[in-house]
RNA sequence: GCGGACAUGGUCUAGUGGUUAUGACAGUAGGUUCCCAACCUGCUAACCCGGGUUCAACUCCCGGUGUCCGCACCA
């Protein structure tokens, strides 16, 4: 083994790069910070939990996947809300040079800091706000921080200002009309994306957990608010550790069954419990270790505006608790921001009523051959007002807005009151969306960490990466004990059955010794090692060897290759 | 973004203002051994980038980039 630092952190990091599993970028180049390379065994291992991520959620019916470019009009970002939340304002304090958000300076000096305008923002802070440092007040100009990769659509002078998105969420919303159709119009249903975001973080720090480019997957799941899907949570009987709101009734960690959680009424809707269960399915499938996964729920202060139920899934390991996925109940929030932005109305949804439900109305029924000579071209302006107005004045004649703001006199035999029976089958309403975001490298770093098991054999230090089958690199190793008397051949043939077999991946290895052999494939977390040996050449069978306790027994060749088909290795044990 | 430290083969490191720049491990070729990183022999492979000082810079100075540690930031 080569040098070992005396941090494990440092130990897993540098056997990453050494083993190609995830090496900084660009490094011919000097590199780049926030930037990373998944390597061969590296990207086995990302594929496979991007795999199995939307295996995970597709399998289950009502959701769809989806994909949408990174690039992004401006304008989408604007109704989205990025475009102005990710400009924070910054200011440089001139007796330290410390950099601070201009909204936390004044938190103190003003109560409603998020509808003030930069020039306001200014203002408050020449009025002898101190820096928290060093207690001076001569601050710099004030210039914004723009957190997103700002591109151009088009290369010319005409070309259209655009973002890289900084999540994949909106490329989904952009989609809902196409999914509302292609669900038959009919609520629940999710669609879900995986592919890169682009942040340009301030300071990347932390390897894989701060990143400029990553990896995301998220889930957009479109329920109606007032009927919202409760599945049944009974099949989850362990308990999971939750951190409720600090602020709310329930605060203080606790160790409690999903169910149990939601009947208390510390998570406080029902589909965004499911969601909790079935993320907690999926990270101890990939191999996170469960007692170091936990939900905390954001603070009501700390939550976004219009969501009322966050938690944010957070994993334990060399870089302390890291928020990995966040579970979010975004309302309506999105939908509609898009709709009014974009004036589009297939933004909605149908909601049937149970019994048709008849309402009496009072309408004012526009008189054409009255309107007509007396309005001529705006007549048409005219009708539409009047069709439009919610509350029928008690007395002609009487002032009417249109549209285009001007006002006209209607009198008594321009428009005919009456009631009207009207029968309601059903109305449209915006979903709500809970939100399920994944971010994906911060999860591999936590599967990593997690397997990366440190040992001893007789007196020296060794490796091995306990990774779950789901997310090996490779599901078998196959190794000739030596590469004579026909043992390669047998082994060649055995690795292309293996390469054969619908998913599966085999590596070959004949140079140095076996237990050198047997070091290197534990090293990436290789799951099986197959020996072919002299009994191979006699009978057929060989060697199967468990990474984890090193035990081995001797099989058929055929029986190991059916059983690892299946998964079901172990259980020849 | 600020301050500090650091930057040498794939990995971890030694070292110097002057002619072939250490060593270990890994890799590789051969020998030997054979079910847990054995051994022997050979080989491959590095001074982060740009400028300056100097007869001469991997070494000293400045700038950049990167890493780590603090501060700030993390929607």
């Amino acid at each position: 083994m080569p040098f070992m630092s005396d941090r494990r952190v440092d130990r897993l990091t540098s056997l990453l790069r050494r083993r190609g599993v995830v090496l900084p970028s660009f490094e011919l180049y000097g590199g780049v910070s926030g930037l990373v390379d998944y390597g061969p065994v590296g990207a086995r291992i990302r594929r496979k939990v991007m795999d199995s991520w939307i295996d995970h959620w597709t399998s289950h019916g009502d959701i769809v996947e989806v994909d949408s470019p990174a690039i992004t009009p401006e304008s989408v970002l604007v109704a989205s809300g990025h475009v102005g939340e990710f400009n924070d304002l910054m200011v440089e304090c001139g007796g330290c040079t410390g950099a601070f958000r201009v909204d936390h300076l004044i938190e103190d000096s003003h109560e409603n800091k998020n509808s003030l305008s930069p020039e306001e923002l200014v203002a408050i802070l020449s009025t002898g706000i101190e820096c928290p440092t060093c207690k001076e007040s001569k601050w710099s100009d004030v210039r914004t921080m723009d957190l997103m990769f700002s591109t151009q659509i088009g290369a010319m002078k005409g070309g259209r200002k655009a973002y890289m998105r900084p999540e994949t969420a909106q490329g989904m919303f952009m989609l809902y009309p196409a999914l509302f159709r292609h669900f038959k119009q009919k609520l629940p249903f999710g669609a879900i994306q995986t592919g890169k975001g682009y942040r340009n973080e301030i300071s990347p720090r932390q390897g894989m957990i701060r990143l400029r480019e990553f990896n995301m997957a998220e889930l957009e799941y479109f329920i109606d608010p007032e009927d919202p899907p409760c599945p049944s949570l009974n099949t989850w009987s362990d308990s999971i550790a939750l951190v409720p709101d600090p602020d709310g009734e329930h605060s203080g960690e606790c160790l409690i069954t999903i169910s149990e959680a939601l009947s208390a009424g510390i998570v406080r809707h029902p589909t965004v419990a499911w969601f909790l269960a079935r993320t907690m399915d999926f990270l101890i499938n990939v191999g996170i270790d469960s007692t170091r996964i936990r939900f905390r729920q954001h603070a009501s202060t700390e939550m976004a505006h219009y969501a009322d139920d966050c938690w944010d899934c957070e994993l334990h390991g060399e870089h302390g608790w890291v928020e990995c996925v966040g579970i979010a109940n975004r309302t309506c929030h999105d939908l509609l921001s898009h709709e009014r932005h974009s004036g589009s109305k297939q933004l909605k949804a149908w909601r049937q009523f149970e019994e048709p439900r008849s309402e009496i109305r009072d309408v004012l029924v526009p008189n054409g051959a009255s309107l007509g000579p007396a309005f001529k071209g705006r007549a048409g302006k005219v009708i539409e007002a009047l069709q439009n107005l919610t509350e029928i004045p008690e007395k002609m004649p009487f002032e009417l807005t249109l549209t285009d703001g001007s006002s006209v006199q209607i009198t008594d035999e321009m428009a005919t009151r009456r009631s009207e029976e009207v029968t309601l089958h059903g109305e449209w309403f915006t979903p709500h969306v809970i939100e399920p975001a994944f971010g994906i490298d911060r999860i591999i770093w936590h599967i990593l960490d997690h397997s990366y098991t440190e040992t001893e054999k007789e007196g020296e230090k060794y490796s091995i990466m306990r990774l779950s089958s789901n997310v090996s690199p490779y599901d078998v190793a196959v190794l000739p004990l030596f590469d004579k008397d026909g043992m390669g051949e047998i082994a060649s043939d055995i690795l292309s059955r293996v390469n054969s077999m619908p998913g599966l991946r085999g590596e070959m290895d004949s140079s140095k010794s076996i237990g050198r052999r047997y070091a290197r494939v534990d090293e990436i977390g290789v799951p099986w090692a197959i020996t072919v040996d002299h009994e191979t050449l006699k009978d057929g069978s060989v060697t199967v060897r468990r990474r984890d306790d090193q035990k081995q027994i001797r099989v058929m060749v055929d029986d190991v290759l059916l059983n690892l088909g299946t998964g079901t290795v172990s259980t020849l044990f």
